[in-house]
DNA sequence: GCATTAATTGGTC
DNA sequence: GACCAATTAATGC
């Protein structure tokens, strides 16, 4: 594949695709470029300038702030059809967050010229755009919460429910490979505590492995214990 | 097979 | 509940 095209994609979630058939937009979408990533190449550097916008085509990404003491704060994973970038675009000038492919991934990267005038002459693009902000914000909202009132099991938990509904398939495994850093980053906690938190989930058969991959055994238990906390379950 | 990295466990503050 | 050290498992070359 030389170049990923929106017209063949199956990405039906991404707002480039849904809107890649209207004349207006063509000629922006094919200024779009297209970028192969190797799994752990990092294609955005936290603190560099901001190249634009990107669009996951294929594969899976992390996108992380760094924090103090070098430590690092997942702050959402990214799969087929999602946007990457989003808050370096616009007023950013430089990037608040670095993403690394964690398999390898094809992305579309759309430069902020190129994005801006089509924002400015595609208007269900602003649309689509606008509301995927205001829902972005929404989230984070709720992540505000889950950092300042959970415990470790629920926030790994949390993490989990998370994982499933992005990565989750119909056999009930994690389409994922993840580490166990990686999850402590997303959940705010350490490796090893997210590891003493999957090995007693083991042991109540609420989670369970088949060789490197995860998944949950009992979904309503999970939702359920964290629930009673009263936290959203789709941030 | 050896060497590096990831996962696990136990202990300390 | 984080940090550190030691051990074991897994993986790359």
């Amino acid at each position: 594949m030389q170049k990923a095209d929106c017209l063949t994609c199956t990405n039906d979630s991404c707002l480039i695709k849904k809107n890649a058939n209207a004349t207006a937009a063509m000629p922006f979408v094919e200024q779009k470029h297209t970028i192969f990533c190797k799994k752990g190449q990092q294609f955005i550097i936290e603190g560099a300038p901001v190249h634009g916008l990107y669009f996951v085509y294929k594969g899976k990404v992390k996108v992380s702030k760094t924090g103090l003491h070098g430590r690092e704060q997942i702050v959402r994973f990214g799969h087929d059809g999602e946007i990457i970038g989003h808050r370096g675009f616009g007023t950013g000038k430089f990037s608040p967050i670095s993403a690394v492919a964690l398999e390898d991934t094809v992305l579309c990267n759309f430069t902020n010229d190129v994005l801006n005038d089509m924002m400015h002459h595609v208007p269900d693009v602003t649309y689509d755009m606008m509301m995927f902000y205001a829902e972005e914000l929404n989230k984070s909202e709720t992540k505000v919460k889950k950092f300042a009132q959970m415990t470790v099991r629920e926030k790994v938990i949390d993490a989990f429910l998370y994982i499933r509904r992005k990565f989750g398939q119909p056999g009930d495994f994690f389409d994922i490979q993840l580490s166990r850093k990686d999850i402590a980053g997303f959940a705010g906690t350490t490796e090893e505590q997210v590891i003493r938190v999957i090995s007693s989930l083991k042991k109540e058969n609420l989670l369970r492995a088949q060789g490197k991959k995860l998944g949950i055994v009992d979904l309503d238990l999970l939702k359920k214990e964290i629930s009673e906390h009263n936290f959203f379950l789709d941030s």
